[in-house]
DNA sequence: ATAATTAATCTAGCATCGCTAGTTTGTCAA
DNA sequence: TTGACAAACTAGCGATGCTAGATTAATTAT
């Protein structure tokens, strides 16, 4: 019988129509207005049917930062040309963050700053929570023995210049020289 | 007569109150638990007496992050000792942030995360603001020309590793290696 | 086919939040 | 003493996340 099966399946959509309305809200008008309410609202179910498919309103952040983690990661990879020079893919790859970070605020806010329940480094964690970093580790690893370590900075510089210039406290005009002065911390070699 | 300014005084008092208090609670219970119902307990006055002294809650945060700003800058300048080398005194510094940014987690969250309806970057902007920049501005310039940028960048760094730890998403054990990464980008002239 | 059981969903409401309108209390000057 | 003004309070509005308990729908057993 596949009535359990649609039933299954109707209830991801479900699930899914809750991340997409969650995510849309929060793109347009921040997260502080994606409430357990409004979702409900947006999927015509009534507010505890929200809670049999995430535990609380964390784990829905958590579900759109996890697709936030697979485009950041695919967006970094589409980023490294197999024609350009080791340095220009670090270059590239620090540009293209920058541009995601600034292009979805409210997705990158998700991912970095907001509470989401999400587990890191654990053996139970997502293949989008680690491939960023993979994409990452692949344009510093020509340049470094401790590819690990060495990546965690780069990743931290960025994440760092995001932060401090979506919060209004370093100049925008400036950002270009500032991925050059991370450029030399890659390039100088370890 | 002497009334008005002992009232005024008084008044004065009353505000570091509600600001000592909000950093207490913040410092054990997290900024969550930091509600105006608490902060009126606290100082034994009637909830709207605090709308008195600051316009909302997040401006409540701010002065806060205000004294916050102080004392990063204060350490920091603390951390610059006499007999060290250019290098050395960068390293210092660093290291000086990280360990505050470590030691007061919740203090860090107002000043870099919270909303606080301060303002940077303007002719109104107070000195605790601009303070820190100055301090890791001194140690930054011996290795730069765009001293700005080069700072700008250099916190920038600090700032991405001190969020990415404090959210378990680097490992902890590695702090010293990324600080030396770090210097790299710096002691590398331009 | 009907009854009993389980699953799915809803209504209604709790506790709490930031914030404020309207009132009372206290403090001065006339 | 009275009237004006300032200071503080009580009470409550409109939200929030979340949940207990009732209700309806679907499935299984008789």
């Amino acid at each position: 019988m596949g009535i359990s099966e649609r039933k299954t399946r109707e209830r991801g959509e479900r699930e899914r129509r809750i991340v997409v309305a969650a995510r849309t809200i929060a793109e347009r008008d921040g997260w502080a207005s994606v409430t357990i309410r409004r979702l409900a609202e947006e999927i015509e179910y009534s507010q505890p049917v929200l809670y049999s498919h995430f535990e609380n309103r964390d784990q829905i952040v958590g579900a759109v930062a996890l697709e936030g983690f697979g485009e950041l990661a695919a967006m970094l990879r589409a980023a490294i040309r197999p024609s350009s020079t080791s340095k220009e893919r670090v270059e590239d790859v620090a540009a293209a963050y920058l541009d995601f970070a600034f292009a979805r605020p409210a997705m990158y806010e998700a991912m970095f700053v907001l509470p989401t329940g999400l587990r890191f480094a654990r053996s139970d964690t997502p293949a989008q929570l680690r491939d960023g970093f993979g994409a990452m580790a692949t344009v510093i690893a020509p340049f470094s023995k401790d590819v690990d370590t060495a990546t965690e900075t780069f990743w931290a510089a960025l994440h760092g210049l995001a932060e401090l210039e979506r919060h209004g406290r370093i100049r925008p005009a400036f950002r270009a020289q500032r991925i050059t002065l991370i450029m030399q911390m890659v390039s100088g070699q370890l």
